[in-house]
RNA sequence: GGUGGAGUGGCCGAGAGGCGAGGCAGCGGCCUGCAAAGCCGCGUACACGGGUUCAAAUCCCGUCUCCACCUCCA
């Protein structure tokens, strides 16, 4: 089978043909560090993370991710001038709290996630080839600005399949001394009021990185001139990705050879927007839903959909993941944990809506039908069949980073694991005992007394043919 | 003004000429001491108006509405 992935550049549906055979490299627009992740911006790293998945266990790829962190540009210097808070202070807190975001949310760590403040000599080197090139220009005012000259590269505006005739002037720096005003700027000159601490040294003098050189020099260093996926939000096609393409086309580099944009998170319609305030930040969320649910609401929708966030969304995605989880403790009981194995067949439907494009919807219907057959088995006491079907499952809800039985999603709420759930499950027992002998004497108000106060302190039983289960409830809000 | 995306049943969300994805919620049933879980059954929905076709949510024409980007953005 043949993955086909959407090219936002050619807006089509392309077989996906990496570089080097059995090599994919994927350079993605991580966050720039001005604010704490809301849950808005951590979509695109659970979009990528499906992909790289499905690229590593679907067709066996070797992957390196790179993820970027832009971790200074004219936002975090204003933030932390407003606070009073250095501003590498700033940006690397905010750096830890997305790193922080996306292991709770079971996004696998990037190949490599280099910063922008540690790339200056390749930027200068950038720089100086463009420059060389009649590409770019130092602006001739002493500013140290350094410009891309837009007029000098006739595909400029390629990637959004714009006229520059069209395009509206930039305004990311002073137009002191552009030949164009939709020249945009690749070398920022320092200004009186910045700290010294937010500038290098430069034979065109002393500034910091413009917000899209970074990327060009960054995905070169690790990943070569000519790669094979650039991915990020949409809104990053312009002008943040045109212009990286026409640095590094410019330069010389062939630079991406697949563009992947995802969409957003909307609420009532309306882009997520950090002023809309702290309770959709990451944090918050996962006070409200187990970390689990958020990935799975999160990863259920295409990737270039965009996802509507309201008041049941989580609720509906913990009581999906629920069923899936119920079916798996079924089918596997005693396995606290599982991973695939690695050798499951997955269904062949699952393999074509993956490959079509990453269709993890279609993926996730056949999942569930998985769950439902294998309820069907345990209801029948088939339980190889239901074990079989649970393996299936795991391994294809484990591609999409939502196994419920995964070790990463363990945590105090998971029973069965570690001396205090031990001595947990032995009160529980007991209590369980009771109520089996009220059950026995037909004494139902005691037995039930027994069920109520468990479920008052979070603990839901089940009765089963074979005894009585307990598991706790999940409801987020105790993780 | 330029560029791009979208309107699907109570809700979320796939699909892209014929076979009703899936989940959530709801109703009925089976099971259960009662529950819970599970299973079975129940929904002819595709913004609007035309058109093409044996057949349209899907193609064409027109209209309406919404969203995003146009140099801060996931």
């Amino acid at each position: 089978m043949t993955l086909r992935l959407f090219d936002s550049a050619a807006r089509e549906i392309r077989d996906f043909v990496p570089v080097t055979p059995g090599q994919v490299g994927i350079y993605i627009c991580g966050l720039t560090t001005q604010a704490p992740p809301h849950i808005g911006h951590v979509r695109f790293a659970v979009a990528f993370d499906v992909l790289r998945r499905w690229l590593m266990r679907g067709h066996g790829y070797d992957v390196t991710l790179i993820r970027n962190v832009t971790d200074i540009d004219d936002k975090i210097l204003a933030k932390s001038a407003e606070a009073g808070e250095d501003w590498f202070a700033l940006s690397y807190r905010n750096e830890r709290l997305t790193s922080e975001a996306l292991e709770l949310l079971g996004v696998l760590p990037a190949s490599y996630e280099p910063r922008a403040t540690g790339h200056v000599p390749e930027m200068i080197e950038l720089m100086r080839v463009l420059i060389e090139k009649g590409h770019a220009y130092p602006a001739p005012d002493g500013s140290g600005d350094v410009y891309f000259d837009v007029r000098s590269w006739p595909a400029y505006g390629e990637l959004t399949r714009q006229k520059v005739e069209d395009m509206a002037a930039a305004e990311d720096a002073d137009p002191r001394g552009k030949h164009d005003p939709r020249d945009f700027a690749l070398w920022k000159g320092s200004k009186p009021t910045e700290p010294e601490s937010a500038s290098w040294p430069t034979p065109y003098g002393v500034g910091r990185p413009g917000w899209h050189l970074e990327c060009s020099a960054m995905a070169r260093k690790y990943l070569g001139d000519t790669f094979d996926i650039h991915g990020g939000g949409v809104d990053l096609r312009f002008p943040h990705h045109e212009n990286e393409q026409a640095q590094s086309r410019a330069a010389g580099m062939g630079f991406a050879n697949y563009w992947l944009h995802n969409a957003w998170v909307t609420i009532s319609g309306e882009k997520m927007s950090k002023s809309l305030g702290n309770s959709l930040l990451i944090a918050e969320v996962t006070k409200h839903a187990r970390p689990l649910a958020v990935r799975y609401y999160l990863t259920a929708a295409h990737y270039r959909s965009t996802i509507e966030f309201h008041a049941g969304s989580l609720a509906e995605a913990e009581a999906a993941v629920d069923r899936i989880e119920g079916f798996l403790r079924r089918a596997l009981p005693g396995e606290h944990t599982a991973q695939p194995t690695g050798t499951e067949i997955l269904p062949e439907d699952f393999v074509a809506a993956m490959d079509d494009d990453l269709g993890v919807s279609g993926a996730l219907a056949v999942v569930h039908e998985h769950v439902r057959t294998g309820n069907i088995a345990l209801d029948e006491d088939e339980a190889e069949v239901a074990a079989q079907e649970a393996r299936l499952v795991i391994a294809m809800t484990d591609i999409l980073g939502v196994n419920p039985l995964a070790p990463n999603w363990s945590g105090s709420d998971t029973p069965g694991q570690g001396e205090a759930a031990d001595a947990l499950d032995a009160l529980v027992q007991a209590q369980l005992a009771a109520r089996a002998g009220a059950r026995a004497a037909r004494d139902y108000a005691t037995a039930d007394a027994i069920r109520d106060q468990l479920h008052a302190v979070g603990i839901q039983i089940d009765d089963t043919p074979t005894g009585a289960r307990w598991s706790l409830v999940k409801h987020g809000g105790e993780n």
